[in-house]
DNA sequence: GATGAATGAGGGTTCATTCAT
DNA sequence: CATGAATGAACCCTCATTCAT
């Protein structure tokens, strides 16, 4: 919200970023816990104490880290969401629209930000064992997990699914995203844009003949 | 396969358990890295250097237990579809019969061992790391994904599922009901069965009206 | 001195001898401080708690084994010694003879107990650490050097060498033994006889011409 | 060679050289496997973790402490060397003279560094279980013998010594040097100039009359 | 007396964090 | 603000020693 107008800022949020994304390259190659605070360094072309400058501690970036990347993702769902959201109740075919939407840019975050699928389930059950319901509110997944609610929500209500319980539905739809995509990760596939389809057909229609 | 005859292997296969135990109590309760090899031993009413009588180092420890508590869900799928595999050429009903019992296991056991849910990415992303086939192939979710793969060929087979790629359909499932497990752990939710049932309906159906 | 008569004591005095045996080959194929209990043990054919029956601790059984090896060689310089002491008066091609016997002992049981070269040296430092006069006595390269000291002042009462320290003279030629096993050991030559007289001879003429 | 010339490099070098001091003090007082980490550490006046700034773990910085100590010694026996070295074919006085710096250079210097007389052993030893040609070449013993053997060949070469095996000679001398000092240092003698003169006397003519 | 699993103090090493320059 | 050497708590692991069987 607040752009960085002088120049001192700008310099500053740049070099943020650059240790960010040094962070995402490091724990991309090698597992979270497995990469040392001098690696991010190294990787951002700064020293060990000036990261400190930036982010208190090492579970501070961490968490900024994640953050920043999960808004990256949840403004592309936003933006998404925001340009249908015209009609007061929504027709079957708008929220159709909007699934496709969402799952597409969901596909095309996660293969391109690996790293949080791990990263998620960790901050995941770190918070879960805070048990704060303000920590649990702020969790990347259950933002996500709100989204997705809403959109199952709007769909209900426009008449397209089945009514039941939107929390159950959101957890389905997204973690046969994440499955679809860890699997492929694995495999080593590429082109995600058909599976993408192949995901909202199979959550509207269901598999069976 | 080979049973423990006499006492002293019965010792050794009991103090093994009790190892295991500990460090899924352990890994439970604080993330997997938090967990120093001397909770695990107090946890199991050991000393630290019984630990290394047991298992080589840190890492052959955490994946004995992976494979002890993988091989538990594995049996239990195996056996569950041996049952129901009378006929050559499977009908619809029995598909289905089938699909029902694989996700009421499945769901059974990750919410009794919820450290898998973090471990089996660790696990996956380590060894994707080696990226030898070899090491691929014994992979817990490979293996996982195997049995689901499997079970959607009969589907297709038996004219159940519509013909698709068995690998994302099996992504899908198991997607499916590891987010429906992971959102109800977060939540605190209980009483999973009608989830499980839930989850196989919209597989199949779909959940659009 | 107290000869084993009954069966229990043969026993019991194998069984030390065995272990004895097995650290020394530990020793000799590992150096000293790298070898565990556990390796003499096994080498020894016995249980590692057995080796504690036979000796309160490990410094105590590396003292044995080399109060042991040393031993036999004070035996055996002692029994060369003996043979030749009839006169009153040694002359100087008795104790000629004594120095090639002293030597060669020398050379033939270093070549056969190579670790003793290091252990030696330990023992000399550890217990010259605690400084106490008693304790030196007893160290092994002291009671070398006293058999070396007296068969110099032999030399030099027959009339056969220069009149000097003593002490200096076993220094020496204790040294000179030591210098020539070692660095054929370490060159892996074989045939040292002919060094031995080589030694003698440098050591009574001198290497000049 | 090069010069540290800026204060940076002065400051590492001087910290380098206070890790190896403390090494070196800590290892005269205690056995060389009796020193721990911390020790050095603490003799150095700085913390564990920096010592890993200066060596990269425990063997490292012994074999560097070893390196360190010995080139001194081998610079000092070179440089006497080279003063003498400017006839072609070197006078028995020349290497009678050189023969007696050597000596006294090399007793000097153990007397001072008696740690050396242990490290060089378990060095010896332990490099010798490698077997491999190039690592020999390096031992401490090896350069100390090979300087000894070209002072051998040139004392044959000047008329001086009868002609036989250098490699003999060299290990003689040397080896009565290590006894002289060994022994002086365990009776607490002072004082061993003329020691060294003895050593060369009784090499050169011999003890006998 | 023999066995060998259990013990746990202690060592080497790592790495997040600090702070003097 | 940047730097990077210094720090030291904490971890994994070893192995001499004990003791119940």
């Amino acid at each position: 919200m607040k752009p960085a107008f002088n120049l001192r800022d700008r310099l500053r949020e740049s070099t943020r970023d650059a240790i960010l994304d040094a962070a995402a390259s490091a724990f991309n190659a090698g597992g979270a816990s497995a990469v040392r605070m001098e690696d991010i360094a190294a990787g951002a072309g700064i020293a060990v104490g000036t990261l400190y400058n930036y982010f208190r501690d090492r579970q501070t970036l961490v968490a900024s880290l994640l953050r920043s990347r999960t808004q990256v993702l949840l403004d592309a769902l936003d933006a998404a969401a925001d340009v249908d959201r015209h009609a007061d109740r929504p027709s079957g075919a708008h929220v159709t629209a909007e699934l496709r939407q969402f799952v597409a840019t969901l596909v095309a975050h996660w293969d391109a930000n690996r790293v949080l699928l791990t990263l998620m389930v960790e901050d995941l059950l770190q918070r879960g064992a805070d048990a704060t319901a303000v920590n649990r509110q702020h969790t990347v997944a259950t933002q996500l997990l709100a989204r997705a609610q809403k959109l199952m929500g709007r769909g209900i209500e426009a008449g397209l699914l089945h009514p039941a319980d939107t929390g159950v539905y959101a957890a389905m739809l997204l973690g046969m995203v994440r499955g679809v995509v860890v699997t492929s990760v694995v495999r080593g596939d590429t082109g995600f844009a058909h599976q993408s389809d192949q995901i909202v057909r199979v959550f509207l229609s269901g598999a069976a003949v």
